[in-house]
DNA sequence: GGAAGTCTCGCGGTTTTCGGACATGGGAGT
DNA sequence: ACTCCCATGTCCGAAAACCGCGAGACTTCC
């Protein structure tokens, strides 16, 4: 059950010391996605779920886009912040996706601190759950929530990339 | 869960010889949704599964689409069959509707025949609810199907309308 | 006998409902 | 220190209910 409105993503692939990452963004510029290379069935299904209808083809993302990526990964941690992005979601996870932009890069928070941010303290649970389904990893810095008693937990792509990603950011 | 993808509908309305009807065209001039007025709600129910994320404004459809409605009801009976149409809906609603058009104007068809012209005999009864389903009324003629034994068994819009209009397209 | 009405059951796609699971954390009990 | 329990929003899969039907068996009533 779906509705038909046509639109084209360009998908584009980058190279990082933690493997190759996959970049759609749209006709505006706009990303709509961001994933590694080996969860590449997962991220379409995501997309799938966004953007229904949407076609995907091979191509190049803009400029300004695909540098900011490789300047990131390069040591300049901040270069994303400009980016703009869009999803689709529901209210809630949207919320959630917005307020993880807002945790600077080198910082963390806790579960506990995204849900108090967002304003429905007590939905702990919830507010992880979102956070597992963003669609546009790093970008959206999902990886900067760890558990209240310090441990990673979990990472969509993986534990070792959040490790690699946070030490990247507290390095610079 | 839906994503945003604004498309701004335009609702026109219409007096027929039984009741107004709503029109909804795109901005392409296809045609996304027809029914009566006393049931607005549900028009506006499917249309929200449909085109999720539209708006709907009042305003004029484009003249040709209009026109043709007027010219159907005043009896030029074949005059919707140029009409372009949009829909969401699954693949075998979308065949199902698709296959309703090919019914001319003065003919019926039973639903068993219906079932059997999309390749699925024996989805009579599925076929019977795709039809109901239909969100654009008349121009996809989900009247003239009826019952294999000459009952007019259901219409969405009251069967003293299925009566009419076959009975319309009869006479023309 | 036979035409016409009733009942029963299976058909197949969609929608609704319901029960889990989940990238957590705080409090209570042992 | 360790275990158990619960809150919270969303997704996912399974199961059941729903129907704009129709064929076949069975009655009824001339």
């Amino acid at each position: 059950m779906r509705n038909a409105q046509p639109e084209t993503l360009t998908l584009d692939r980058v190279a990082t010391p933690v493997g190759e990452v996959l970049l759609v963004t749209d006709g505006e510029g706009a990303v709509r996605a961001l994933d590694f290379a080996d969860y590449e069935d997962r991220m379409s299904r995501l997309l799938r779920r966004h953007a229904p209808g949407a076609t995907v083809a091979d191509g190049r993302a803009p400029e300004g886009v695909r540098a900011a990526v490789e300047r990131y990964f390069s040591g300049d941690v901040r270069a994303l912040d400009g980016l703009t992005v869009r999803t689709g979601g529901t209210e809630f996870q949207r919320t959630v996706w917005k307020a993880l932009r807002a945790i600077p890069a080198g910082e963390t928070r806790t579960y506990g601190q995204l849900a108090a941010a967002i304003g429905s303290p007590r939905a702990v649970r919830a507010a992880g759950l979102a956070n597992g389904q963003n669609p546009i990893a790093v970008i959206v810095p999902c990886h900067r929530v760890i558990g209240a008693n310090g441990t990673l937990t979990g990472y969509a792509g993986g534990i070792e990339r959040k490790r690699w990603l946070l030490d990247h950011e507290r390095r610079a």
